[in-house]
DNA sequence: CGTGTTATTGAAGTGTATCAAATTGCGTGG
DNA sequence: CCACGCAATTTGATACACTTCAATAACACG
């Protein structure tokens, strides 16, 4: 059953419906060949799209499911850099910068994801050079919310981060729900503080906390709490 | 008799000798035309070369000189995000993504700027395709730069990013000495611990100091300090 | 249905910010 | 070019936010 939803949702020409998706104004017969040259796979919860050190071979199309960027450091912590839903892409990066990935891809959310060698994606590039325009727009919106990300880490206290934390995933995957580790990797803190900071912000009737469901109660105070602007 | 050494330096036929610079490999006709549209200006120590929040008016290339990018926060700290030096190009980030800068760009040694009004670089982009793909090279290592600034923010002590600061401005300007303030703002702690840290530094024969000049001394136990791979 | 991960709360220890005050030294203007 | 003023440096003391360790309870997942 789940092969039937595929067959359809893992035609590029559907894929592109997704909004700002990186492929979007491609003319339907690139479409088409695209589709031909994709690889299509099927992930689990818990497996890996690629590993920190590899190698690129190519561009990651996330058809459906959620992807987690994350990177090991030299002591053992994980840290949440990006995450990735269904019409958003992965592996671009390094794809351009010529390096091995420095992070790792992990599924979060059971996933169908396309891969388009990089051979045939280089190649579409010289075909489409509008496409171009949309991969350095996309860089530099990443760039930009890169650090903004250490701007937060910098000058911000644990208790702001993890409310920021919280609006950016209700905002981003309001259907997902996120461990406090997860949250303490994203905002760069431990469950534990996670945990001290959830429950004044319930105390405060700022947020509800039904196991791991967070409702935001009132969006106004936790901008605030965030040190965001309203 | 600055102005006499700018002549020729300004030239853009010059400046794309640098380095990896953007610019490298355009054809000679292309450079030419290039000269003749772009805007130059000298700018002295402390001046701003745009504001955070201004629209981008182009893309500017340091001639000579050094350039702070820096940000302001809630709170009235400045971060230090980034630093450009002769060869360099800024403001293309926010040229892409299409929106205000978010950050200041402050001289922080006299420099000559030359800026390429916006539309005449959109013009060069379509003219010279390949222009792009070192564009997105660049975005997507500074890319990788800034989610490695955000690892180390999250799982490195003070001590640990201070010696990683020394080491960046050492290998990247190894001609300017940079204040306690900037190497805080840099590595995100305040001047007093930069100082400390320095000290200790100092006490373990790793570096020296003469005022602001840091000389390092024993660079294999700097790098451990910083918690790099060797 | 069991097992291992996650959640939750408490207590203790520590790194680092902050405040203060003296000294130095840079850079700006005369 | 020099001298002055003010910012940067340097060191010490204090406070506290956060990490870490620990132990139980609850939950999710195969």
């Amino acid at each position: 059953m789940a092969l039937k939803k595929q067959c359809s949702e893992r035609d590029c020409t559907n894929c592109v419906q997704s909004v700002d998706h990186l492929f979007q104004g491609l003319p339907p017969a690139v479409l088409q060949d695209l589709n031909a040259h994709k690889l299509v796979h099927h992930y689990t919860r818990g497996q890996a799209v690629f590993y920190a050190g590899n190698p690129p071979n190519g561009l990651y199309c996330v058809s459906s499911g959620l992807i987690k960027i994350e990177s090991l450091s030299a002591d053992g912590k994980t840290h949440l850099l990006r995450v990735v839903k269904a019409g958003g892409v992965l592996g671009y990066r390094s794809l351009f910068s010529n390096e091995p990935y420095h992070a790792t891809a992990i599924v979060s959310e059971d996933a169908d994801i396309c891969m388009i060698p990089r051979e045939y994606f280089l190649k579409l590039i010289h075909e489409a050079p509008e496409l171009m325009l949309r991969i350095v727009s996309r860089l530099s919106t990443e760039l930009r919310e890169a650090e903004s990300r250490i701007e937060s880490h910098a000058d911000k206290e644990a208790p702001e981060r993890i409310a920021e934390a919280v609006l950016y995933f209700k905002d981003h995957f309001p259907n997902h729900n996120w461990t406090r580790k997860e949250l303490g990797e994203w905002a760069g803190t431990s469950p534990e503080t996670v945990m001290r900071v959830l429950g004044k912000l319930e105390s405060e009737k700022v947020l509800s906390l039904q196991g791991r469901l967070i409702t935001i109660l009132d969006r106004k105070k936790l901008l605030l709490a965030a040190n965001l602007p309203g």
